[in-house]
DNA sequence: ACGGATTCTCAACATGAGTTGACGTCTCCT
DNA sequence: AGGAGACGTCAACTCATGTTGAGAATCCGT
């Protein structure tokens, strides 16, 4: 395999995935600033906008305890993330979805879907697609290359 | 200080644990030189047994990563036992419902349906609903609290 | 295209994480 | 008993972690 500077997936780069592939809104990332705020009124640490953005582009790696618990808590990983290179891959496999089923109508969408029978469930999945038509989004679901390198 | 050991959950006294429970020979504990010394000539970054001392005695929570790495891997323990049980628990069982919905299509329609209006997510559920209805499943499901902490 | 507001980026600075060195205590050996 | 060595404990210090503030770059309404 042709990996060049990352062999192990470092700090920065897991932090930038987790950036890429959890956001608020269809469209946007989360800004700096905004993850600082959120941890600080939360009862999190302390900790600035500029950290963050320093720990994302690897300019600084090994943060503390409390730090890596907050950014975990944020993204809504286990802070395990951060450290064990198997885990975190079980976790990039489901982000996708985690962050979709952070949404509570989906979240509900998809409770109560479960248990229907297979045919309902291809007549419901073709209406979302028909809507996701008439509202202008992408038809096929892809958020990104794995990213790779950085 | 009403309890002994492994009733809080605190970093001093789960590495006040691994330090009873894990020694080398039997009779006697590790010494704070010891841990030190060992992690420093495997490779591991540098650290002083007064500090390891500093942590077991909870003078000083809050270390880097690299340090709680370090620690772990002396005590053959997953970094993740460092952290607090309660978060990481919660996770856990959000990614356990995750992996439930696994294989179905309703991972499908949880991600296809991500991203649109308000208006279109309730006209679907309003569509689902009534699919339940036909093929005669429960009307009320109550998943729990929408735990919006996170 | 032109302000204005927002976010990103950078360099200088402050704070706390982690180290150093010394002292007190306990144990073991002679 | 006495001394040497090992370990635990503490206070003072160092330097990397984490912050502050200000300057680029970018986005958005007019």
């Amino acid at each position: 395999m042709p990996e060049g500077d990352g062999g192990e997936r470092t700090l920065a780069a897991k932090l930038n995935h987790l950036f890429r592939t959890v956001h608020p809104r269809a469209g946007g990332e989360y800004s700096f600033e905004e993850v600082a705020e959120t941890i600080r009124s939360r009862g999190g640490p302390t900790i600035s906008a500029t950290y963050v953005w320093q720990l994302r582009k690897g300019i600084r790696d090994n943060p503390t305890k409390r730090h890596l618990e907050a950014l975990a808590a944020f993204f809504g990983v286990p802070p395990a993330y951060f450290f064990d290179d198997e885990i975190t891959e079980r976790i990039d496999a489901e982000l996708a979805l985690l962050s979709a089923l952070r949404d509570t109508p989906i979240r509900q969408i998809a409770l109560r879907a479960s248990g229907l029978s297979t045919k309902s469930l291809e007549t419901i999945t073709g209406m979302i697609e028909r809507v996701r038509e008439l509202e202008g989004l992408p038809d096929s679901d892809d958020s990104g290359p794995p990213a790779s390198a950085h």
